[in-house]
RNA sequence: GUAGGCGUAGUUCAGUUGGUAGAGCACCUGUUUGUGGCACAGGUUGUCGCGGGUUCGAGCCCCGUCGCCUACCCCA
């Protein structure tokens, strides 16, 4: 027996139903804000997300499938998705279209060679959106405030935390002062903190170690020490969720996995789904265009992890629906295709093909979950007529077929 | 890469100090010769993950291996 790969899933029956919900309700709310659908290959070259993401990060650095092919380039599955959408919109030259907004979203699989386990897949599914070309912190708001109106659509609690990663004009002398505070207590920094001062130090400080997180009370805040630019906006962030009712927490420690961002960054947590808990997250991302060799353009973006929100929703019960068609006789059921395609036009059929009893045919209907159970016996057949049972009202009648 | 837990029927799981497997659910049949869900009665279903070893005898003990899960790490 073959077996799907490591870390990649299946989904069916409810598990496929909850999935298809998530999306559509994502995509509902996220056209109602403006976005439209932009489809992007799951296959980019590696040099995309070296750029991007960073070399430095695990996503890069260990966990993309990578390889060579056939025609001996560098490629590799997305780990994520917005890197691909950059790159589109650069391609696609809209970046010289200055003063223009785009809006975009995507949904679809991302791989990371990682080691599985609960809410953390190899393949798995996000729902994203980018927006282009609004560099007011409005948009930022707005940003949170539709992934708001989507967890609200999808019956999901969460906790919003936010913090502000500054902008090239505040972060690297922020940067050069944590640098030098971890450094004066290095002896008593965890192993893998000793190695992040010099690779990623602001990653430092989302450290889980306890020891780590004690010594960090008293380290440099860079909410502290943003310009007055980000400052502004980040007040101004803040002022907007508190009017709007949308309940937050900054937490100073907060820092993206991703190297693009910038200013605005923020996460959606759930605590009951296990350790992997961030249901979605994104910020701001100024200079990634420009990064990718467009021209600067001021941008803003989210993704959320399908799989996550799948352990939380709830879906609606389902109800009887549609009709279920059989037959008794074997002649009878040759007469069902006609019928069956008559109700098409306006209700779900499940046709039975093989000959069975009434009851048979009954307990089929229930199976399907069919609101309507309509059988051609015998009797019925000679008289070119149909016998129908509503399974809610249990009522039941005699038609001809051409009333079906 | 590291650590812990678990692999027995379609499924969820039990299986005592080693004596060649059991329950619930599901499924099929009947009670009801043309009336579902409910009830009752009966019935079907297994390379006990795989490979070695110990033993008269292994689901159980030992070694190896594969897979799954959880956590570290990382992140959506």
């Amino acid at each position: 027996m073959i077996n799907a790969l490591r870390g990649m899933k299946d989904l069916t029956f409810e598990e496929s139903e909850r999935f298809v919900h998530i999306v559509t309700t994502a995509i509902g709310i996220s056209k109602k804000y403006g976005y439209n659908y932009i489809e992007t290959p799951i296959l980019e070259e590696s040099k995309l997300f070296k750029r991007s993401v960073g070399e430095s990060s695990d996503i890069v650095g260990k966990e993309m499938y990578q390889f060579e092919d056939k025609g001996g380039n560098d490629v590799c599955m997305r780990p994520e998705g917005t890197a691909g959408v950059v790159r589109s919109f650069i391609q696609a030259k809209l970046d010289r279209r200055q003063n223009e907004k785009f809006k975009f979203y995507y949904y679809g699989p991302m791989f990371r060679y990682e080691r599985p386990q609960k809410g953390r897949l190899r393949e798995f599914h996000q729902f994203g959106c980018e927006s282009f070309g609004e560099a007011s912190v409005y948009e930022d708001f707005t940003i949170i405030q539709m992934i708001g109106d989507i967890f609200k659509a999808l019956g999901i609690g969460y906790d919003l935390q936010i913090n502000s990663l500054g902008c090239p004009t505040c972060m690297p002398p922020y940067r050069q002062n944590l640098i030098n505070f971890l450094t004066e207590c290095q002896d008593e920094l965890c192993e893998d903190c000793n190695r992040r001062i010099t690779t990623n130090p602001i990653r430092v400080l989302d450290c889980k170690n306890e020891k780590c997180q004690s010594l960090l009370t008293n380290s440099p805040k860079l909410i502290n020490s943003l310009c007055d630019s980000c400052d502004g906006d980040f007040k101004k962030l803040v002022k907007l969720l508190k009017s709007e009712n949308i309940s937050y927490h900054i937490d100073s420690n907060l820092v993206r996995g991703l190297d693009y961002y910038s200013k605005t960054a923020f996460e959606f947590v759930s605590n009951n789904i296990g350790s992997q808990s961030a249901i979605a997250g994104g910020g701001r991302y100024d200079k990634l265009v420009e990064f990718l060799d467009g021209k600067s353009t001021p941008a803003v973006g989210f993704a959320l992890g399908i799989e996550r929100i799948m352990e939380l929703v709830q879906m609606p019960e389902i109800s009887r629906e549609g009709y279920y068609i059989g037959a008794m006789k074997q002649e009878g059921v040759d007469a069902l295709f006609s019928l069956a395609s008559q109700k098409r036009a306006t209700d779900k059929v499940t046709l039975e093909y093989a000959p069975k009893k009434l009851k048979a045919h009954l307990k089929g209907a229930d199976r399907v979950n069919a609101r309507y159970c309509a059988v051609v016996g015998e009797d019925e057949f000679k008289e070119q007529k149909v016998w129908v049972k509503d399974l809610i009202q249990k009522q039941e009648s005699v038609i001809n077929w051409s009333d079906f």
